[in-house]
RNA sequence: GCCGGAGUGGCGGAACUGGCAGACGCGCCGGACUCAAAAUCCGGUGUCCCUCGGGACGUGCGGGUUCGACCCCCGCCUCCGGCACCA
């Protein structure tokens, strides 16, 4: 017998398919379709064994759609502009175009060793301006339906990257997402898409998507939606209408101070020393820090501000727990019933005033603060005591908008996206800036405004595009005057929000895409990847979706219909992600074991939605089921005759294999378990080389490991006699064969198994009940008396209660 | 505080729709082959008791429903993750 040689074997087919374009697929056919995609990689590095989970769960699943008759898309591309490309670069002092490129180069290597089955046809990288062009043309598709603006308003400010960063790049711990540096606030004009405008749809459309719970939770947080009312309170003083949010328009007549954020645009207009100081305090507090301070801080404005619905006059303070980038950046104060508020009282001895009160609870004379309670009635609240909660507060809404001070309101914690950047390596944003026309965008037949070739690259709080003199001045489309180009870049989530859609006509130099053939592959059948991009890619790209089908480019409303995330993957302590440097990664492993090895062993950790962790001795107990399915299967392509597999236990649990495998791989995901089927189907063969059924018994295990292990699975199918492995039809169970002709069934008493009966599939109840009687084991455990009741499950069990 | 998820052998995990708990693999123990080792193969491996027939217990904890519960219901505990001075 030859020896398995997995280095040899694997390089041979993965020529074979290339020679074949065995996974090229053309926008022409109109088959079922199904598209199957990965998140593409950073090429901030090289692969590491994180990667090898995730694109291994989506070639098991292209490979066996392919075999089951679909028309499969599977691409592959480089999301290679920004800042994870660009530090890398830097850290190596190695131009990010120069570095990005190798990685790329080196990265496609590794895939292509892994013998993932991608159409590279359609293969693109981010930062080629054959690509990014066509981002900038949609940028001013998206300027010119004021989609996108540019504005001054308080960001987020990575001072190690240097760059502003978009909320949902900064960690719950007020941290960076790239490098973990502290990130500070500072008021900066920026560039925005307005997300905003499509928060309700966001939320409202992730009921028509197929994703885990988890995933859709994470973004319903993210957008953040809270009905309630806005109100509009006069400070006097100043002769403003203020509004504010809140969520318990019902608790209005608790109201017994009034807080402005210390950001708020009316704070500078108070004239006091005291205000100025405390301002200028809590400016310079982290947003960390304030959100951690244990005692409420202020101070007292000597404004006042009229509550519309009694007409009293409230004190008005500026307090730094009242946040400017939610709500109003002011809110009315009612301690009863907001611990918030009340702590703030409490500390500066104002009054409590109870206006809700449990169904059986009193109203507390001693004022302090009231829980929620459910039921809760009106108190204290002129004509609306003694209503409930919520339809008080309901009323109390009606009566406010008759008046015009007020309105049902429904407020998001989502924010407009931030998406330029003040760093070098990333899509170049097409406007220039014009003294007499202001902004103006470049006109499309000037597209691709090509990022420059420049030296010093490296960040510095300035946009480094600014010291490209010959590039930043141009003249002014619109008047012919001196202008100055965008020296900002856009941030790499804009170029990861689109791609999937530019696979699916790759090489349009027209236009990003024509819609036919995104509307034909589209959407996305399954997306696998981490759950870190929840809230990040996953709802930038939902958002950009909606706006192209708005602009009519596009027929649907959903990017990905179905989602499926991926686990972590460590390997010893350290967490395998872009985060940690220096790691081993799978081309070792390949070197060592081969592709199949370790493609097997990925999946076969535990379920591939779960954390896992890769060790030495996983892949040595996988390499050593390789070894043992090539000599077990070569040894009956030698020994074995070719005849009918009849229909003894070995061709039947053959068929049940096919059956389990298909459902695993096919409908559950569960990519474990049938790389175990498969395993037992190998010991059984392994143990009976000479059943009749033998050599179908080889052929099925190996055309069902072909998706997991495609180069061993092709080359001992050419040994068993066959061609073209990846082109045959995914093997169908007969339904005849599945069942057992003798069935174990258990035998209970109270429950309790007994016996096991061997008995016919077809036996008869009464039969089978007898039979079950008669057992002695049975007998001893039902004491001579009559069974109460007997319960029959057909085909599994029999039980006795006495 | 709100939201989401998870708790099963020494370990990773399986049990899919309420019907044999622990598939498959790792590790470990014993044996075969070998001068020896590696590789490979065979057998064993939840815990406790045992007269070796078997018996009792066992899926985070406490209850419940059911002939029957890892699975459903109620109440807890622990861990992981998301959001959070969000008005």
């Amino acid at each position: 017998m030859e020896r398995y040689d997995p280095q040899a074997i694997e390089a041979k087919w993965q020529r074979v398919w290339a020679d074949a374009g065995a996974f090229h697929v053309s926008n022409e056919e109109r088959r079922p379709k199904s598209y199957v995609l990965e998140m593409l990689p950073y090429p901030s590095g090289t692969l590491h064994v994180g990667h090898l989970l995730v694109y291994t769960i989506g070639d098991v699943v292209t490979r066996f759609r392919a075999r089951i008759g679909m028309h499969v898309l599977h691409p592959q591309g480089f999301d290679s502009f920004g800042l994870p490309a660009e530090n890398a670069a830097i850290r190596e002092g190695v131009h990010p175009r120069a570095s990005t490129e190798r990685n790329i180069e080196h990265i496609t290597r590794s895939m292509r060793r892994a013998g993932w089955a991608y159409d590279w046809s359609r293969s693109l990288t981010t930062h080629d301006p054959g690509y990014y062009r066509w981002q900038q043309w949609q940028f001013l598709r998206f300027l010119e339906r004021g989609l996108a603006y540019r504005k001054g308003a308080p960001v987020k400010w990575c001072p190690n990257d240097q760059t502003v960063l978009a909320n949902e790049q900064v960690l719950a711990d007020g941290r960076c997402e790239r490098c973990g540096a502290e990130v500070e606030a500072r008021l900066m004009e920026q560039w925005f898409f307005r997300i905003t405008d499509y928060a309700q749809a966001l939320l409202d459309d992730l009921e028509t998507v197929d994703w885990p719970e988890s995933i859709k939770a994470r973004q319903r947080n993210w957008i953040g939606r809270s009905e309630g009312a806005e109100v509009l309170f006069r400070i006097e003083e100043l002769d403003e209408d203020v509004p504010v949010f809140t969520t318990r328009p019902d608790t209005l007549y608790g109201a017994t101070f009034f807080v402005l954020a210390p950001e708020h645009e009316l704070v500078e207009r108070i004239d006091s020393d005291d205000v100025r100081e405390y301002v200028r305090r809590a400016g310079a507090k982290k947003t960390p820090e304030r959100a951690q301070a244990t005692e409420k801080t202020g101070v007292f404005t000597g404004l006042h501000a009229v509550n519309p619905v009694n007409g009293e006059r409230l004190p008005v303070y500026v307090a730094d727990y009242v946040l400017t980038d939610y709500g109003t950046g002011a809110i009315m104060a009612v301690p009863a019933h907001d611990q918030r508020d009340f702590d703030f009282a409490s500390a500066f001895e104002l009054p409590v005033r109870q206006v809700v009160r449990p169904p059986d609870g009193d109203v507390d004379e001693t004022v302090a603060y009231v829980e929620h309670a459910e039921g809760e009635v009106l108190v204290n609240s002129a004509e609306f005591d003694g209503l409930p909660a919520s339809e008080g507060g309901r009323r109390i809404v009606e009566k406010l908008e008759a008046e015009r001070r007020g309105a049902f309101t429904i407020n998001y914690r989502l924010r407009d996206w931030g998406f330029s950047r003040q760093r070098y390596w990333g899509c170049p944003i097409p406007v220039v800036y014009c003294d007499a026309c202001g902004i103006v965008p470049v006109p499309d037949d000037e597209l691709p405004v090509v990022l420059p070739q420049i030296e010093d690259y490296k960040p510095k709080g300035a946009p480094p595009l600014a010291q490209a003199d010959d590039w930043v001045n141009v003249s002014c489309p619109e008047c012919g005057g001196p202008a100055r180009r965008e020296t900002e870049t856009m941030d790499t989530f804009v170029d990861s929000s689109w791609y999937f859609l530019r696979y699916c006509d790759a090489a349009n130099e027209t236009a990003p895409f024509d819609r036919a053939p995104v509307d034909y592959w589209s959407p996305v059948d399954l997306y696998i990847g981490g759950v870190d991009h929840a809230t990040m890619h996953m709802i930038y790209a939902r958002f950009w979706v909606k706006v192209l089908n708005d602009l009519d480019m596009l027929g649907f409303r959903e990017p990905f219909a179905r989602f499926f995330s991926n686990g972590w993957v460590t390997m010893g302590e350290k967490k395998m992600s872009k985060r940690a440097g220096n790691i081993v990664g799978p081309d070792e492993f390949f070197e060592r074991y081969g592709a199949d090895a370790c493609r097997l062993n990925i999946l076969f950790l535990g379920p591939a939605s779960e954390d896992m962790e890769w060790t030495e001795t996983s892949i040595e107990g996988m390499a050593r089921f390789v070894r043992r399915l090539w000599r077990v299967v070569s040894e009956v392509a030698e020994r074995a005759p070719e005849r009918p597999p009849g229909e003894g236990p070995l061709a039947r649990k053959a068929h049940r294999t096919i059956a389990k495998v298909s459902d695993d791989i096919g409908r559950r995901f569960a990519f474990n378990t049938a790389i175990a089927a498969v395993m037992e189907l190998v010991n059984e063969l392994q143990r009976a080389p000479d059943d009749p059924a033998a050599r179908f018994a080889a052929e099925t295990a190996v055309s069902l490991i072909q998706p997991y292990a495609p180069h061993i699975a092709e080359e001992l199918w050419s040994k068993l006699g066959g061609e073209r492995l990846w082109e045959q039809p995914w093997p169908q169970a007969d339904p005849a064969m599945l069942a057992e002709d003798t069935i174990e069934v258990v035998v209970q008493v109270n429950g309790k198994v007994r016996d096991r009966l061997h008995v016919h599939a077809e036996i008869a109840e009464e039969e089978l009940v007898a039979q079950a009687r008669a057992s002695e084991r049975v007998q001893a455990h039902l004491d001579g008396g009559e069974p109460r009741k007997t319960i029959i499950v057909p085909g599994k069990l029999v039980n006795f209660v006495v």
